[in-house]
RNA sequence: GCCCGGAUGGCGGAACUGGUAGACGCAGCGGACUCAAAAUCCGCCGAUCGAAAGGUCUUGUGGGUUCGAGUCCCACUCCGGGCACCA
């Protein structure tokens, strides 16, 4: 028997639409755009599975947007930054910028079997010169806008590979490469100033109907928005200049619980006592060496030092507090200063145990008494205000008003709004990454370079052999003149965090070979983003910075204002599993030295029993990944791409199965053959009007299929609309063996049509069935096809009776019998009337077109 | 600790706004074709009682609303994810 032969048929496709130029996209004005991007890849080194299933679902709804008559842009490029490229350079004397342009390479030959519609020709890296040179001109007109600015902040420093790492780099306060303890240094850094956007990312979240609502609480979480009170304790027995101490608070209600003060170890209070208090310099020294890791700060101890100091209590005169430095108030939130009222805050009743400080409950629940008392858990659920003279018996909102009031009309402080959300620190001490354009000069400071200077250009001949910055220690490339004075100065030799080159790429596809970061014209058509898909991994950082980039863009005219928001819809699919296999020495195994039979493993080689263990994501350490290039090259990429849509929903894990590869070519094997019948008529052979009921049916299920399955792609239902496919197959399958006047033309327009439906999912696969069927025209960007509304309706529908609740008889009704003739048929069976028994129906309930309830 | 999801056959999953639970696929079982195998085709496939017709039970657990609940409400169990000294 004769089998689809996807070696010599997918080229063949592939070279028909690239002579076409299907997929190159130029602004056109007449057709509406759709803009369709899927996270670009960071050239790792291979592509993935995981890569093959995010391409795939973008590519289906290219495809689809293209049939439906959208001027469809589906670019590609490489996240091309970043740490392992110098990893490499490390442990292997690679230089970064080879071995990250030919991983490219190797990735961009795995990528095109797959059959994407990509426009390459947009196609751009991160590292590319180019690219550097139109994001050092946004970074200086940000600079420029006042969006950027330098400042010092406490990093997290390791002392061996003398470079700054990131706190998910710092594991048990040591660093992930070096071990060495990590210290918390203060070093001049470059921020963006997105928390001044804080407000404006965090309402705008609402407007962004399209994406999924996960990630859209996970962005308002991170921003982390609070309303509260700012004020001041005037200080006794403080050195100069510390008259007064700032608070925050978001229970200013609770402030005649107040029974101390606590600052950060880096608070302008704590430094100017470290001289004077005995032990305390010790004591801010151990807070600041403590890791900042998560797990380091959940598990530290509650630390306090008393600094002798007191505040006075705006409300209580005779009342002061003392003021500790403790090791678990943040310097960079609020104020760096807190109150702590013990009874209720569970951190500060910890600390008041700890150093024995009063505990007053000022808040009670509505059925205790004054007398309520707090133990060792802090009270923080609704009440009624005690123990608070002018605010007792308020509720908790009330009472927060009035001590703002107050507070206010005394001038002591005034209600604030602050958020989680940091500037954004973009300094990386790294070489692979885009230099940041300024220099450093004696005479005038920090001066931004001159736009004719830019690209600041890496150097390409580097030292790796030590640790720290090469950029650092290079002979020569920190030596420049000052764009200002022309004197001696010296590059700054930091480079930006790899996210911001991810902040903006989407905007750079759009007009990815222009002089300037983006032309307008071109971002004004294509953006925003219509859809854009990829992993939920990125659901906080990558897209709260592309949505602080895109406004930023748009002040500084980069992007127009309609263009605010990047990404109109977001997709988040879910990740590529497989089971895992260890031998009897618990050495994990590969799929491909595994034999699987149907409830256990056997090892290729020598048929020893394997242990199957549980389905995860695709690991190398694992063994269980499946390299895209074998199965592409045994089934086809069809295959792949049919399988990987074709078992979950698109949002959720799927488990990589072979049993499941080979259904799916299995399929895609039966369609063909079953559009190879050589009984079929010509092309534009109409089914004709006396068609058997047998050719109506069939023709039925096909126009129903492609009401589905349109609906299943518009609603990203793509396992759904697979589905549907395969029981359209099924209906032509079953009509393959009957014969009936006006049936091989019925089998034709169901075959046409399942060629057109499956050609968002199996390119190659459907214009080989289109070709097959007689077509000598290409299928992709034909339009889609359209359901006949009369083969939708159906004359006669089958309604499920049910006497009280439960199904006891089928009647077979015309679709527009009234309710009465219905309720007639459905008394009249047999079974309904058995379980009626004695007696008429009590009530009887028909919803048209549904079912009957007969209640007895 | 706080905040989100989720739980449906042996497995992945369907089920419109409350209306025949289990579409479709995998695995399994039986059969046809074949000397045989592969490929292909046909049938069965939640549990249970029954020769059959048909009955009973069944969507994590327990309650509730309703003519009718996988779907809505309340309480709980388990699993997954995010955040976490944020004042």
């Amino acid at each position: 028997m004769t089998r689809y032969d996807h070696r010599s048929a997918e080229p063949k496709w592939r070279a028909a639409w690239s002579e076409a130029g299907l997929f190159r996209s130029e602004i056109d004005r007449a057709r509406p755009k759709y803009y369709v991007l899927e996270m670009f890849p960071y050239p790792s080194g291979r592509i993935h599975i995981g890569h093959v299933r995010n391409y795939v679902m973008g590519d289906v709804v290219a495809r689809y947007k293209m049939a439906r008559g959208f001027n469809v842009l589906h670019p590609m490029g490489w996240d091309a930054f970043g740490m392992p490229a110098e990893n490499a350079a490390m442990e292997r004397g690679i230089h970064p910028r080879d071995w990250t342009y030919d991983n490219i390479r190797v990735m961009k030959e795995q990528l095109e079997p797959m059959g994407l519609s990509l426009d390459w020709s947009r196609e751009f890296a991160t590292c590319d010169e180019d690219y550097q040179k139109a994001q050092q001109a946004l970074f200086l007109d940000f600079l420029e806008a006042g969006l950027v600015y330098r400042k010092s902040g406490v990093v997290n420093w390791d002392p061996v590979d003398m470079t700054v790492l990131a706190n998910e780099q710092v594991i048990d306060g040591k660093g992930w490469r070096s071990g060495a303890p990590v210290e918390r240094r203060e070093l001049a850094q470059w921020f963006f100033r997105i928390s001044d956007w804080a407000e404006e990312l965090l309402e705008a979240i609402d407007g962004l109907e399209d994406w999924p609502e996960k990630v859209r609480l996970m962005q308002r979480n991170w921003i982390g928005r609070s309303e509260g009170l700012q004020f001041h304790f005037e200080t006794v027995g403080a050195p100069e200049g510390q008259g007064t101490l700032e608070v925050y608070s978001t229970r200013h209600d609770t402030i005649f619980g107040a029974t101390f003060c606590a600052v950060a170890a880096d608070h302008p209070l704590a430094k100017a006592l470290e001289g004077e208090v005995p032990g305390l310099a010790e004591f801010t020294a151990e807070c600041r060496r403590s890791g900042t890791s998560e797990e380091a700060l959940q598990t530290a101890e509650k630390l306090g030092f008393d600094t002798g100091v007191r505040v006075r209590h705006p409300f209580e005169p005779e009342k002061d507090l003392p003021v500790y430095v403790a090791n678990f108030i943040l310097m960079d939130y609020g104020t760096g200063a807190i109150f702590g009222c013990p009874a209720h805050d569970q951190r500060d009743l910890d600390f008041a145990r700890k150093y024995g400080l009063d505990v007053i409950p000022v808040v009670a629940p509505e059925e205790a008494g004054a007398d309520f008392t707090v133990g060792e858990e802090a009270y923080v659920g609704p009440g009624r205000l005690v123990n608070s003279r002018f605010l007792d018996g308020m509720t908790i909102e009330e009472g927060k008003a009035e001590v703002a009031a107050r507070i206010e009309a005394a001038e002591q402080g005034e209600r604030k709004v602050n958020y989680r959300l940091r500037d954004w620190g973009v300094s990386r001490q790294r070489y692979w990454g885009c230099p940041i354009p300024v220099v450093h000069c004696d005479a005038c400071g920090t001066v931004p370079e001159r736009k004719e200077n830019l690209p600041v250009a890496l150097p390409l001949d580097v030292d790796f052999s030590k640790p720290g910055n090469p950029l650092d220690r290079h002979p020569t490339w920190r030596d420049t003149a000052c764009p200002s004075c022309g004197g001696p100065a010296r590059r700054e030799t930091d480079t930006m965090d790899t996210f911001v080159d991810s902040s903006w790429y989407y905007a750079r596809f759009t007009a990815p070979h222009a002089e300037t970061p983006t032309n307008l014209a071109a971002a004004d058509y294509w953006m925003t983003v219509d859809q854009y898909i990829g992993g939920i991994e990125h659901a906080i950082l990558h897209l709260l910075y592309s949505r602080f980039f895109a406004r930023a863009m748009a002040r500084t005219g980069h992007l127009p204002s309609s263009a605010i928001e990047p990404f109109a819809a977001l997709f988040t699919q879910g990740m590529v599993c497989h089971e895992t296999y260890r031998d009897a020495d618990g050495r994990w195994l590969s799929p491909e030295e595994v034999v699987r039979e149907s409830e256990r493993a056997l090892r290729a080689s020598d048929r020893s029993e394997v242990e199957i263990g549980p389905s995860i994501k695709m690991s190398k350490s694992k063994k269980n990944v499946v390299a895209p290039e074998d199965i592409v090259e045994r089934y086809g990429a069809d295959t792949a791409r049919w399988f990987i849509l074709s078992d979950s929903p698109p949002d959720r894990d799927v488990e990589w199965t072979a049993s499941g590869a080979e259904a799916a070519n299995r399929f895609l094997q039966r369609l063909w053959r079953l559009a190879i019948a050589e009984d079929l008529p010509a092309p534009g052979d109409p089914v004709p009007a006396a068609a058997d009921d047998t050719a109506t049916e069939l023709r039925r299920a096909a126009h129903r299929a492609v009401r589905d399955v349109t609906a299943d792609i518009e609603g990203f239902a793509f396992n759904k609309a697979i589905a549907r496919i395969y029981e359209l197959a099924g209906a032509i399958g079953k009509a393959e063996a009957a014969e009936a006047a006006g049936l091989p033309q019925a089998r034709r327009e169901a075959l046409e049509l399942a060629a057109r439906l499956i050609s968002p999912f199996v390119p190659h696969l459907a214009e080989e069935l289109w070709s097959r069927l007689g077509h000598d025209t290409l299928l992709t960007g034909a339009p889609w096809p359209q359901p006949e509304a009369a083969l939708l309706e159906e004359a006669m529908i089958v309604l499920p009776v049910q006497v009280n609740g439960k199904r006891r008889a089928e009647i077979r009704v015309p679709a527009d019998a009234d309710a009465k003739a219905v309720e007639a048929m459905a008394l009249a069976e047999d079974n309904v009337k058995r379980f009626l028994g004695e007696g008429g129906p009590r009530k009887v309930i028909v919803v048209p077109g549904r079912i009957v309830n007969v209640v007895a």
